[in-house]
RNA sequence: GACCCCAUCGUCUAGAGGCCUAGGACGUCACCCUUUCACGGUGAAGACCCGGGUUCGAAUCCCGGUGGGGUCACCA
């Protein structure tokens, strides 16, 4: 088998998203598994468009998602450079050659004279296309006119009738009619090439062996078969992939379900879990397999096992799986992993001492099956290092209520001020405070929770203590005492 | 509108003519565990878009319809 080249080509345009993260994964995973080069190749052509730093963007994107291309901006391949926009030169050469060789021409005429036949030939309910008016000046005047200043594009010679066969490996063959198309422009009226022959040209020129892309593109594969044969030049296998499709099945947009990497990474979703959730929609294993790593899945990954059909993306999904992989965290892993969401919320400063380091796991291991995400898991927290500033109202309401809930409060700060604060003993102290007050455990235990959390649910009660200590503990049952019934 | 792609529970999917009484996962609902909430466990409801063929037999093959999506630029 040829080297398997695959190429991931971005506009810098806007934030790396879900589906754009999809894309180079699938390119990604077909290049490990044939022991090929994932290639990244920017598409900067429109200069109206780009971004400053959008490789940056692009490698934050990759590193945190924990795989990375092979060949790109600042990792010379031999096949750079892989700007598009510093490539031109290549792309005017191919546009000399095709024009010597008669297979492209200048046109002339103006975005308004196109616009009015465009408009005409969608009020008359045909194909719009561009009706080759300059196809027959002569290469002669062509020449002339150019050098004398005139403004123009160059399109190229389409045949005016016949089919074209994409065999694509998704899809298999798919049959284009040739009088669907038009004489379409190569190099716009100010020098740049057009997306569909930089992206040509430059796959041609980087050796790319399969062009994995988005469904969207289909449509446009027989503009670049044309350019491939103009060019003489055998074409790439394609493969497109079926789209990412918001919830409500519309086309991904900036305004719609595509969220950007960076806001998974704000809320404390976890690269293993966003990266196997996403390589499962639209390709799957086989069988009942749903946890895959990097490495199986590119171990598996086929383009047979490729759904053919666009994948709605769901977010429910991908938090359970997100929480999956958070409750299968080491206790120092997430606590790692936990600490920037901690200091980002003031709740302890960095340098974090051994014992406050210590602590903190603790705490984190208690609430680790409760929580989604590492936002989350700061959040459930937060009661550890801060007293509780706000008492759920319900919980108030049901527990703090009853007559003699003061009382049983305060004496239960005073039987736990003198036990070993351990879970047992406190268990232990807690039950046969509530004989001798001739109360259920219940009566102490919610009390207790709301006055030390705030809150009515969160870990065992004896846990917690324990983690908290003699302290906050007794401090806090005393507060909460005097909000309840006497 | 034209062209192209697609079509299994609400969602992601298994299924490559008989193994399907259509399996799994998320979500939903119940129950168990339990000091609450989770986790975990058990169970329930829930789909082959429709119509024609082909075949002894169709979720699987063919055709048509319908529905959804994409593309029709001097944007990528």
């Amino acid at each position: 088998m040829t080297m398997v080249r695959v190429r991931f080509a971005p506009s810098p345009t806007g934030q790396p998203h879900i589906g754009w993260a999809r894309t180079a994964l699938f390119n990604w995973l077909f290049a490990r598994h044939f022991g090929g080069t994932f290639v990244l190749r920017i598409e900067d052509t429109d200069q109206k468009r780009s971004v400053e730093g959008a490789a940056q963007v692009f490698d934050d994107a990759f590193s945190w998602l924990g795989f990375t291309y092979d060949e790109g901006p600042n990792k010379d391949g031999g096949f750079g450079p892989y700007l598009q926009s510093e490539r031109l030169a290549n792309h005017l050469a191919v546009r000399d050659r095709l024009l010597e060789e008669g297979k492209a021409y200048p046109c002339f005429c103006s975005p308004e004279t196109l616009d009015a036949g465009r408009a005409e030939d969608r009020r008359l309910g045909r194909p719009p296309r561009y009706p080759a008016t300059c196809r027959s000046i002569a290469a002669e005047e062509g020449r002339a006119r150019i050098a004398a200043g005139e403004a123009h594009v160059i399109r190229l010679k389409v045949p005016p009738e016949g089919r074209l066969v994409v065999h694509d490996l998704i899809r298999g063959d798919v049959e284009f009619d040739l009088a669907v198309l038009d004489d379409f422009v190569l190099i716009k009226a100010d020098g740049t090439p057009t997306y569909n022959f930089a992206a040509v040209v430059d796959d041609a020129q980087m050796a790319i062996s399969h062009v994995l892309r988005a469904d969207e593109h289909l449509s446009n594969t027989p503009k670049q078969l044309l350019l491939y044969q103009a060019m003489g030049l055998p074409a790439p296998a394609f493969a497109h992939v079926p789209m990412i499709l918001a919830p409500d099945h519309s086309k991904l947009s900036k305004r719609h379900g595509a969220t950007p990497i960076a806001e998974f990474v704000a809320q404390g979703f976890l690269p293993e879990a966003v990266v196997n959730y996403l390589m499962m929609l639209g390709w799957n294993p086989g069988g009942d397999r749903e946890f895959l790593t990097l490495d199986e899945a590119a171990e598996l990954f086929t383009l047979e096992r490729v759904q053919k059909n666009p994948a709605v993306y769901d977010t429910q999904k991908m938090t359970w799986m997100n929480a999956h992989y958070l409750r299968a965290l080491s206790e120092d892993e997430l606590w790692r992993r936990t600490l920037p969401f901690l200091s980002a919320q003031k709740l302890l400063a960095e340098p974090v001492s051994a014992e406050l380091g210590a602590y903190a796991r603790s705490a984190l291991s208690l609430v680790q099956s409760r929580v989604s995400t590492l936002a989350e898991a700061a959040d459930a927290v937060r009661f550890f290092f801060e007293e509780p500033r706000e008492f759920d109202p319900a919980g108030v309401a049901k527990h703090l209520a009853r007559p003699g809930t003061a009382g049983h409060l305060t004496a239960l700060a005073g039987r736990l001020a003198q036990t070993d604060f351990s879970a047992g003993a406190l268990e232990t102290a807690l039950t046969e405070l509530a004989a001798e007050l001739g109360v259920s455990r219940a009566e102490l235990i919610h009390p207790a929770r709301l006055a030390v959390s705030g809150k009515t649910v969160g870990p065992g009660l004896f846990e917690m203590l324990a983690v908290l200590g003699a302290k906050g503990t007794v401090d806090r049952l005393h507060a909460a005492a005097k909000m309840a019934a006497p």
